[in-house]
DNA sequence: CTAAGACCTGACGTTGACGTGAGAGGCAAG
DNA sequence: CTTGCCTCTCACGTCAACGTCAGGTCTTAG
């Protein structure tokens, strides 16, 4: 299929497409015309690169992941890399845990004043 | 106290400080000469500027929610924004954990690969 | 009083993940 | 062949949350 296809079945944009590719987070073949063309796996490979975006990993750290999780290649520092970036997640979802819950009491203590029609309090 | 002792106390740079004022986050009293003043209760305005910037929300959000948090005003449209945000955060927690559950995944079957000896399985 | 720090206001730099044209070429239908 | 849509490659623009530098001022210890 063509950039445009993979664009809307992986639901980015085809600008975020050759973006991945200039990464090098993705390839293509290319036609006799210079146009990329992608296998149906693509979907899924694009699905996963917004995924590990999605848990702030940088460009860069899926680059050098890639490989293990595509190709299979694993060195004891990649092993790493991977574990760390694992802490990195779960520290992130612990301050969103402790945000949502702020904004939670927040919501409550503003629900309950609305209703008693008296400002919220501290 | 001064700029650089909240700065240390609050665990943000000083240019940060400057910042929040500048959207809006944060109030100071200023000296004769210009400098800015805070009251202690500052420190902790700024934990919870820094922990809704953890949760994602961008400056403008913290600014219109802060009347609620901070002086006790409240409407329906901000308890509105305050549910949306909430569910946006919920969002994105599972996200993540999905993201990290992936990893596992990942760093299961690499370490088992590499204690067999053999190329990390798709 | 004076020197050393802390602080002031601009104002430009940075980083990441794209957005947004400009100008040109590829490709299937009619 | 041509029309119309998709795609190509530069290459500059954007946005947020600050970093950083310049040039000048304030405060306080000695």
């Amino acid at each position: 299929m063509r950039i445009g296809e993979l664009a809307t079945r992986a639901g980015v944009s085809v600008r975020a497409l050759r973006y991945y590719e200039e990464q090098g987070l993705l390839v293509s073949e290319r036609s006799s015309g210079g146009q990329r063309h992608y296998p149906e796996s693509a979907v899924e490979r694009v699905w996963l690169i917004r995924q590990l975006y999605a848990a702030g990993l940088a460009s860069r750290s899926i680059v050098d992941l890639m490989p293990c999780v595509e190709n299979g290649q694993v060195t004891p520092e990649l092993l790493g890399r991977l574990s760390a970036e694992r802490s990195r997640i779960e520290d992130r979802i612990g301050e969103l845990v402790k945000a949502r819950d702020k904004l939670d009491s927040v919501i409550t203590l503003a629900a309950k004043a609305a209703h008693e029609g008296k400002p919220c309090p501290r």
